[in-house]
Parts: structure tokens; sequence; C-alpha cells
DNA sequence: CATGAATGAGACTTCATTCAT
DNA sequence: TATGAATGAAGTCTCATTCAT
């Protein structure tokens, strides 16, 4: 029940991309770079991929299923709300930890690029903070968060932040110690949370 | 006894590169759709600028510097820390509001995109945040915010959740109302500084 | 088993590249006048030289390494003094009759071209000197050749003759015939050897 | 009876060129170095001359027009062959002497540039080759040279030998010593003369 | 599946030349 | 005369994509 050695290449085009992309850039690098650093021939990326953007897109979809899922799943589960919130930060930020250069190219080609990817994916990209609204919409009506902030902004304050600390790792040049990735984890809630509950 | 402002071409250009960049984005666009936008000639555009990339970073820091500037002042002004983040978030979502434009190019080509120029202005962003997180450490130190949380992650939260906020105003389609401008400004203090203090 | 040289596009561009440059000149000339004097695509000399350059630059060092390997022939050869002077000087002309246009080339724009590329490869083209300047310097050891004048000048002398006499060909619109070429090694040698000689 | 302000304007534009072109080549410089250079405005060099080209025209016709003149005074003055063409060799080498980066750009630019200037020049130059060509006839004619060589191809041989020799001092980064310009005088005629004579 | 040569549109940039002042 | 801003044609080089093998 192997997967055959084709798929092995897919993937290993995927994974190579991941690397290039991180390291250069969706725009600035080429798709022989791709290539070279899959350490298959130039045209075989285009056997698996219809272009270059489609590697990307791939790569962003992949990754962004298993975040809503992920976030569905904790929504479901018996938790307080901050719970909840708390389960979410952590799940982004252990994603990073696991992969930071995936990461780093979904935040920076894509959840943040207004104008290129973030056009094309902005409806799936919502629907992360559509389900975080949601879990802060039921905290409210539950009387547990307070009603003065909607829950669209605070879905929004609440991603945002984490994201501007991933983003922050992003640029660092050295790497990040698994002590402050936890820290963060524990101050996000702190800071967004308490100025959510009552 | 300058020129007058019709003939200032390079002026002109800055501006027409505002709109081609907001529209198209950086790397998509051509030198020459900045021209045509400006109505000068392919030309000219070189005689002012060296390079595409100089002009973005001119945009960059002619605006970035203006916000420094105000950071500043406000944190030398009288008031509470809370009053503080309130007026530099307002400044922020004014200048949105002011030159919405101008600021989608600057957060999605510059302070969100850690490959190109993210990088190279890497130090100049982080001066903001810097002064962020000194007017957080001074209120700690004052005893008026709570010291659980590190400065520079109150900060990034802080920046963070404006951005973020601009980011969703930039995506949307339809024009921002100022009535929600406003309410933003309340609500990022209300959600951050609640969660600061004590 | 190599490919055959019709589908060798590399020689086919390299050969295209010598019309064109002795047409048009290296400098006058675009990159796509050789592309399609190779009836290739464009794209297909970057392929295989990453510039304009590096075509000159292949084209001369192929053949200065023929010129100087002959030379170093006729040198280890057993002849008078006289004698190889004549043969360097056949060689030399017999090489503007077998390809007028890449001597022309390399004689126009790389030998004579002080400020471009006879300054890059400058050292490659006076090793063809020094050799020259080494049997004239062991023809006055033997007491054959007079030694008021010195190998290095005898050198340029007898390069410069040479090559006067073919960029009066390469200037000259109408063909030259081969009795000419023939009459030229002999009045070269009875110029220069018998100023040099005894 | 002083030259108006505007002739020196003219003229500081010709010597700036030269600067420019033996420093940077003519291809390679652009128009705005010469008016640099000159510290004049970019629109006088063309208030003055048509076209970078025709700049080059003048300097090499002017210099060219002097090089005539003085081999035609040399022909017609009382010498033996020998001593007129020792007086040529000395009239070119002490125009290197006086100006070694006008000779610099006349030689690498216009005689020696045979796709470009050289082509354009190529009767005029041919006028100097055509000159000495005439001291040798009627030195064969007086049966004082030998006529197995032709006074054309002797012509070419003489004016080759001495082109290359300067050119070698052109290609030199050291600056050339007078000792060695003033050896030179004598060996070119102790080298081509005495292949010419009986 | 796999290769990499081949294609060609398109971008940036340069710079000779013009022209209004 | 003198200035230098303005023009725009033209060239080099890149690189996504195709295709024959």
């Amino acid at each position: 029940m192997k997967a055959p050695a084709s798929i092995d290449k897919r993937r290993l085009i995927l994974d190579a991309a991941v690397r290039v992309f991180a390291r250069q850039g969706f725009h600035t690098c080429r798709v022989s770079d791709i290539a070279d650093e899959a350490s298959v021939a130039y045209g075989l990326v285009y056997h698996y991929f219809s272009s270059k953007e489609e590697i990307l897109d791939t790569l962003f979809l992949e990754r962004w299923d298993i975040m809503l899922t992920a976030i569905s799943e904790v929504d479901a589960s018996e938790r307080t709300p901050r719970q909840k919130l708390q389960a979410i930060a952590a799940f982004i930020i252990d994603s990073y930890r696991h992969d930071p250069e995936l990461m780093k190219v979904i935040i920076v080609e894509v959840t943040r690029a207004a104008n290129t990817f973030g056009r094309t994916h902005l409806d799936t990209i919502r629907d992360a903070y559509r389900q975080i609204a949601g879990i802060v919409a039921r905290a409210q009506a539950e009387g547990v968060f307070r009603s003065e902030i909607t829950p669209e902004f605070a879905a929004l304050a609440f991603y945002g932040s984490i994201e501007q600390v991933l983003s922050g790792w992003i640029f660092d040049s050295q790497p990040i110690e698994d002590r402050e990735l936890e820290l963060a984890k524990t101050l996000i809630v702190e800071t967004i949370c308490r100025g959510l509950e009552r």
C-alpha cells in the first residue's frame, strides 16, 4: 500500500517549493530554482503543476484546511471561550514551530499579500476569522465576554496579534527558542482575552 | 518661489506610483504603468528615480518618518498611557482615512513583505515597535500597566491588531464608512489596553 | 556518439555571431540579430551564453588558443628563425583566408579594441607577442639576428605589420585574391626579417 | 583679438571628449559624461555638435589633417628616403608624447575601428598610407629601395609597425618613458627601412 | 514519468536627442 | 548662449511555459 514513486516526486516538489519560496520569495524565485532544490528536471514541475501559482495555491490550501479543521474541532470541544482561543493560538504557534518555512510562505505570500494571492484566497482566509468571530459571539451571548467589542473586530485583533508576533519571528535572523514560543501562547490570551472578558 | 505643483513632476510620479502600486501591486505593475498614470514620458521616471524600487522606498520612508515623528510627539505629550496608545491608533487610522491607497502600498508592499522591502527597511519598521514598547514599559514602571506582558510583545500585539484591521479594510471591495473608522479607534484600545492595564 | 552538427545549436549560434559581428560590429548589432541569423529563438542564445560579451569571448579564446598552439609548434620545430617567422605569418594569413569574417571580428573587436575586450584579454593577446619575441631572442643569442633591436619591439613590429595588412583587406570592399595573400607571406618576411638579420 | 568665450566652450567640450573617449571609449560613454567632464550643461554639447559622432569626427579630422600636412612637408623636404620615414615615425611618436589620450582615441576609435568610424573615414585614413607609399615608390625609382616589395605593402608594414607599438603603449598601465619613445623612432626605421633598402 | 532544450513575450533600464525657458 | 527637464525608441536579459524525445 505504498504510494507510488510519482507521488513522492510531487511531494518533493512541494517541499522544495516551501524552502525556495521562504528563502527567495514567490515573485523573486524561478521555477528552475524549485526544480533544482527538488533535484528534479525542470519540466517535471509542469508535469505535476500547471503553473508556479498552482504550487503556492496547493501549499496554502493544504495548510489552511488543516487549520480550519483544527479551529472547528476546538470550537466543538468542551472548553471555556478563553481556553478555545488559547487552543487556537497554540495551534498556530505550534504550526510555526513545526514548519516555520511553510508558515512564512503562507503569511508572507498569501495571507498578507493583498494584491496577489491574498485576493484570490480572500474568502478562504476569512473563513478562519469567521470561525473565531463565532467563538467570540457565542461567548458574548453566554455573557462571558462583554459586548462592547464586535466579534468580527475581536477576531481580527486576535488573529492579527498572533500573525504579527509570527512575523517578528519570521523576520528575525536567529531561531526562536521554544520557551519564547510557549510564552507567546500565554501572552496572547492574557492580552486579548482579558480585554474581551467581562 | 518653488515651481508650482502642476509641474512638480517628481511629486506627480510619486502620487501616480501610489495609485498604480495600490491597484496592481509593486511586482505586477510596470514602470510604464506609472509613467502613463502620471502622464509623463517613460524616461522621466528614471530622470527622478534610479529604479522602480527607489520609488517605493521613497514613498515608504516619507510616510514612515511622519508616523515615527507623530508617535514621538504623542509619547512626549502629557497623557495617560491608554490615551497615548489611543492617539497612536487614531493617527494610523486617520492616515488610512486620508490616503488609503498609500497605506495599502506601505502595508502590503513593505511592512508585510518579509522577503523584499520588509527586509530592507526592517530596522526602520521596528523603530515604531520600539517606541510603542517604550510607552508600555514606562506605563509598567509607573504601575499603570501590569508587568506580566513584555513591552515588546505588547507593542507587537497592539500594532498587529491595528494593521490587521487595516488589512481587512484594504481587502474590502467597498469603501469603509467614517463611523467604522472612528469605532475602530476605540475598540483597539478597549481590547488591547484593557488587557494591559492592571 | 555526439549529436549531429545540424542540431548543435550552440555552434550554430557561434557561427552566426561571427557573421553578424563581422557585418554590423559587436556594439552595433543586437542579440536578436544573432538569433535571427542562426534561425533560433531569441532565448536560446541566453540558454547557451550568459551575455553577448560571452559569445565574443568564446569566439576569441577558441581562435586565439589555436594560434598560440600553432606558434608554439612552429617554435618547437626545426627551422631557421626566418622560416619560423615565415610560418607564423603564413598561419595568420591562412587563418584569414579560411575564415575572413572570424579574423575580422577578432582583430576589430578584440585585439584592436583597447577599451573593451582588448583590455579584458590583454594578457592572452600578449602571450602571442611574447612567443614571437622569444623566437627573436633566441635568434639573437644564436647570432642569426642582430641585437640592436629588442625582441619585444621586433615582435610588435612583426605582428603589427601583419595585422595592418589584414586590416587593409578587412576594410577592402572587394575580396582579396589568393595570389595577393601568398605574396603577402613573402613580403612580410622580406621586409621584417631582413631588417632583423645580420 | 581674443576668441569669444563661446569658442572656448566648444574647445572645452572637444578636450573633455578626448579625455572621456580615452577613458571609457566612444560607445561606452554617454554624452552627459562629456558635458560633466567639460563642466557645461548637457544641452550645450548639442549646441556645438549635432551628435556624439560629430565630436569624434571633429577630433579625428583635426588631428589627421595635421598629420597629413606634416607628411606632405616631410615628403617635400630635402632628405633621403630613410630620413623621410624616420621623420614621419618621429612625428607620430611625438604626437603620442604630446597628447597620448588623443592618439589613443584616434587609433582605438577610428583608424582601428573597421566597422564604425574606420569605414567612414577610410579614404582619409588611406591618404596617409598613399603618401607613405609615394615616398617608397620614389625611393624605388631612384634605386635606393629595392623593388621586390610593393610600395603599398611597405607603407602598410611601416605604418602598422608604428601603430602597433603605440597600441602597446596605450594598453600599458604605466606611463612610457621619453627614452623609450626616442628609442622607438630609431628602431622602427632600423627594422623597416633596412628591410626596404638595397 | 522524466528530461532539458527551445520558445518568445515582456520587463527594466539606458541614453541620444529635443525643446521650453 | 546656456540650461537641464522631458521624450521615447531601442536593447539586453529573464523566465514562465511548451514540447520533442
